[in-house]
DNA sequence: GTTGTGACACATT
DNA sequence: AAATGTGCCACAA
């Protein structure tokens, strides 16, 4: 059985984001099995095989702001996407403090 | 096989 | 406090 590449862990993770919720690079990178492959997740996002299994709307960076290349058919399409969640969505930055994915929220 | 790039994060200045 | 530089890993040429 061999493992499944990274990029696969990475994807496995960001599915596992649930709706309402975003997660951080280096979260989805942490969850995925290592905390250094922020810009690997990125790059995995950036090839998105998958659109529509891979929400990478969910995915902000540490700042919990979008990045500038993100605009996969739109930054306000991104907007729209994370509203449509439950996510608030300041200009491009979302406040981490209430939507940012955790494993243990009270 | 080596070099350069990249949708990040952290440390230091 | 903000800005800059460095480190990390994977992929493309």
């Amino acid at each position: 059985m061999r493992s499944k590449n990274t990029y696969e862990k990475i994807y496995d993770v960001v599915r596992e984001i649930p709706q309402g919720r975003v997660a951080t690079y280096g979260q989805v990178a942490a969850l995925a099995g290592n905390p250094r492959w922020a810009r690997v997740v990125g790059y995995a996002l950036h090839v998105n095989p998958d659109p529509e299994g891979i929400p990478c709307y969910r995915v902000v960076n540490r700042e919990g702001r979008l990045s500038d290349a993100f605009a996969f058919g739109g930054v306000n399409r991104q907007k729209l996407l994370l509203e449509a969640e439950g996510v608030e969505v300041e200009g491009n930055c979302v406040k981490l403090d209430k939507y940012q994915w955790k494993k243990f929220v009270f």
